[in-house]
DNA sequence: TCATCGGGCGAAATAATATTGCGCCTGAGG
DNA sequence: CCTCAGGCGCAATATTATTTCGCCCGATGA
């Protein structure tokens, strides 16, 4: 099973990096139940061998005025493999769309954008995004409100399922 | 406009931070231009205003043993505010649920949740989600590959949009 | 059962970083 | 021109990160 190269301690390192990123190694240490050395060296490890691929200042949307966060549900005209490949490679080009995901279903691709506010996004959509070659439909809703917005993994149901299989 | 109380430098700290939550202070301040203490009194500054929400490692789900990712498009069947808190107040119980939007149109909320496998997913969907009070119907998309997955927001399209108006 | 070996731990020393204190400069307002 | 507030950076200090190295434990094999 995946994830079973880590001990206990690894997966608890990792949820606290989660939670803060910042910690100091010190205080991680302190967390997991082990002296500083050997917890840095652990953090090293789950970095190099890609458990952990980076960290990131959560910045808050609004306040930097980004007031519009939209999903754009995507079907496009050709599933062919080159065509996906075009669109996200596409996707990964317009600095708006910071996520975008390939589904099963009617839905080829759903994307997660956001915009400094309405026009920006109107203009984006129109000129970009159902202008863009090989785009079928696009249905957007626009973010009300969000309730969750949980960065990562939920690391108890992951011990949970582990102490079972234990 | 949001974001005015920022200048440039502090602009450029959101940026870096956003892409390396754990750089060294010293080396933000070579970055951004000033010297490490002023840097460092920004950056506090930044945390303590809000503008910065917290720091988090992004961990590797599928080397962790979370295969599936699925996106959950939720109807519920009253939209009166206290039905609609319920509703984002389960979600927020469900670790699995790692994501909750309340978005305009015919879909009410859409869920980014994880699991370990699909089955998993199938025993929250019917068991947990399906089942809740007030859901009408749910429709889930299993998420085939992710093509983009950026974290935060794009600050050159906010520096773009500060040198128009300024 | 007992020697050997590898891996991981932790104390201690050292290097780097964070943090504080303080004096200087600059620009706004009178 | 003077004053004041804000922000900078140098220098000193406190914390933290990182290296070094000897110890312990568990696995392996005679």
């Amino acid at each position: 099973m995946a994830g079973s190269k880590l001990d206990p301690i690894d997966r608890h390192i990792l949820a606290e990096l989660q939670a803060d990123g910042r910690m100091t190694n010190v205080e991680l240490a302190k967390r997991v139940g082990i002296s500083a050395p050997p917890c840095l060296r652990r953090v090293r490890t789950l970095e190099e061998s890609g458990y952990i691929k980076g960290y990131h200042a959560d910045v808050d949307a609004r306040e930097l005025g980004f007031e519009v966060q939209v999903f754009a549900m995507v079907r496009l005209q050709s599933q062919a493999e080159a065509d996906l490949s075009a669109f996200e490679a596409r996707c990964r080009a317009w600095p708006l769309v910071r996520e975008c995901h390939m589904l099963n279903g009617e839905i080829d691709f759903i994307l997660k954008c956001v915009a400094p506010d309405l026009s920006t996004f109107q203009s984006f959509l129109t000129a970009e995004l159902t202008a863009a070659d090989n785009v079928a439909s696009v249905k957007t809703s626009l973010v009300i409100r969000c309730a969750k917005d949980e960065p990562g993994l939920p690391f108890d149901v992951l011990e949970a399922r582990l102490s079972k299989t234990a």
